[in-house]
DNA sequence: TCGAGTTGGGAAAAGCTTTTCTCTTATGGG
DNA sequence: CCCATAAGAGAAAAGCTTTTCCCAACTCGA
């Protein structure tokens, strides 16, 4: 049972060669035939094709590669292990590209130089056509220098090297889809609970937050900054709820939009745990979108999706027609959000 | 300014004949010279080396490849998009391969057999020197058919084919870690909630709890069999506290071992909203060890954690090995899980 | 029938590295 | 001083495909 006569445990793969000589032709003649080009009988093409099939021929595509100069494989690059961000974008770029024929090799750098210098290495030794660099968060950088690396580099959801080309979430614009959302269903006390300071984005989202309510006409709350936890919105609960506020003259909030779905999870629990109901006393949004957290809440979060399978897939596009040759502007696109309405946010009055 | 002593924005990767032409010897020396081989004196081979240095020489994978028969790059095939489970996975496997210079395709299958085909194809096409499945279950199968490919193939963590190898999650072990550990704190009514019936991993755990209580000769509640959801935990607690529990002569649990860590946070949510006290009057435990829930819950839980990083390591280094041509034994292997001990489940009496 | 043009197909190089011979030169012993 | 041996380095093939150029044979019009 060592090695029997259905199909070997290991086979070694048919060359174009070994077509062609049971076709009878030689190789050039064959790998026209295969590649419809050149001239030639069409029995003659046929033929071959027919003992190509039978034999499952599959043309080697390092030898190809070698002589096209272009491997048709990328690179991506992440350091966003247990990645919830970093995964829809993957899958948005595998998504983009297995249709040309391009493969991805993904290799996760955690935060380690040593690793990412590794991976780079290995991927430059594998000839890859371009990198794409994602991560977990839009302002941080990965630990790894992309600059000068003789294939075509972009940024997907995460901090680019200046002069680079880089997609990224317009946080601002979901903020502004969370808040006037708020308003179309008349909301009018909207306050604002989100993370740590020390996060771009935070800020991107409270000043699209307080300039809509401006716009609006509405009393502005100062943004509650805090951590990206359930706890944190437990205990903002009690801040916007037993304190006074100062500019809306003591009045409670009827909405708040929250910077992820942990906060608002723990703000929802927090409100049902003193007696309001949401959405019916308070409305509430949250961000990322991240449906296992979304649908756990009760009710259902209403949540600002980042579209990131779209950046994904725009970023591998991109990457494509630049190692095509095509030129494109360096900078940062920032690609729309959308709100994904479920229960928490309520129904316009009398909807 | 076409080309400048500083790295050029697009410059073509220097090869070996380039090195030879400066260093004055043949490609041939060269070669020998970089990897320690053949004879030659030992400042022939530092001059080369000193060139290739400074060319910044990296050897054409792809051409060595062709040469070696033998790419240096695995497929990672997965059906888990949003992965928690197989995204420890393809961790350990990168891990474990990343220092033997194999890089890994990250080919995402989702349920669509077109697509699996496609992306199988792409990975033989690429000469990938072995794949690897993995998925988010170990009862279901991946859309796509690996039998003599020609290239080896190792299962982790999803329903491999009769006669493949495979590693999974002793799921049976660390249904038993919970139950024991709760055994050792002192609880003696203890039940089990989980998820649904077409499961196998429900199936195998649940005997699991039962042998234990059996061995221990503590009364065996029949598990509760119902969805990985929270809400199914928030049920299961009414079930529990509300009816009469038939063998246990009514006596309520004071301690639940749950199938995921969904379902924990759901009791512990339920159990708390009752007045009951976790872990003073009831512990708690979970299965899968997800780290965002598992600490997102007050108290944090206790968990059982499947290992998956190390799972994807062995798989990737026993893929290593069969290609090789070292033998392996075909069958399934099962990894043991740990318990991750939170606040959750209690200190031992007087601890 | 001759020359021009067309048709069908092959030879060979290129792409890059590794490895096996082979060759030349130097060295050492007798 | 000569032969045997070792040392140092190069030529060439292999690995597989694509593409360019070339050749032989055939067709057709004059």
């Amino acid at each position: 049972m060592v090695s029997d006569a259905s199909p070997a445990p290991t086979k070694t793969p048919v060359t174009l060669r070994e077509v062609a000589a049971l076709a009878g032709v030689s190789v050039a003649t064959a790998s026209k035939a295969l590649n419809g080009q050149g001239r030639m009988t069409a029995e003659t093409r046929e033929r071959i094709r027919e003992t190509a099939q039978r034999l499952g021929f599959r043309p080697n595509s390092l030898a190809q590669s070698l002589l096209r100069r272009r491997s048709f494989t990328v690179g991506l690059l992440t350091n966003d292990t247990y990645g919830r961000f970093s995964l829809p974008v993957m899958s948005g770029i595998s998504d983009a590209l297995v249709d040309k024929g391009v493969s991805v090799f993904l290799c996760n750098v955690e935060d380690d130089q040593r690793l990412g210098q590794l991976h780079v290495d290995a991927m430059l030794d594998k000839r890859v056509d371009g990198i794409i660099a994602t991560g977990k968060r839009i302002d941080r950088h990965l630990p790894v220098d992309l600059s000068n690396l003789g294939v075509p580099v972009i940024y997907a959801f995460t901090q680019p090297d200046p002069g680079a080309i880089a997609f990224v979430s317009d946080d601002a614009g979901g903020a502004r889809l969370a808040v006037e959302h708020f308003w179309r269903l008349g909301r009018r006390r909207i306050a604002h609970v989100t993370g740590p300071a020390s996060f771009e984005v935070v800020h991107a989202r409270a000043q699209a937050y307080r300039d809509v309510l401006t716009e609006k006409g509405l009393p502005v709350m100062e943004p509650l900054l805090g951590s990206w936890s359930e706890a944190w919105g437990h205990e903002a609960v009690k801040k916007l709820f037993d304190g006074k506020l100062s500019k809306s003259g003591g009045e409670k909030p009827d909405a708040v939009f929250c910077g992820n779905d942990q906060i608002a999870r723990g703000v929802i629990d927090a409100l049902r745990e003193r007696g309001l109901g949401v959405p019916d006393d308070v409305g509430v949004i949250g961000f990322d979108n991240w449906q296992i957290v979304a649908e756990a809440t009760r009710p259902p979060l209403t949540s600002v999706d980042m579209n990131l399978a779209a950046l994904g897939r725009e970023a591998g596009l991109t990457l494509l027609s630049l190692v095509g040759g095509e030129p494109a502007e360096p900078g940062i696109r920032k690609l729309p959000c959308r709100l994904v309405v479920r229960q928490s946010c309520g129904r316009p009055p009398g909807g």
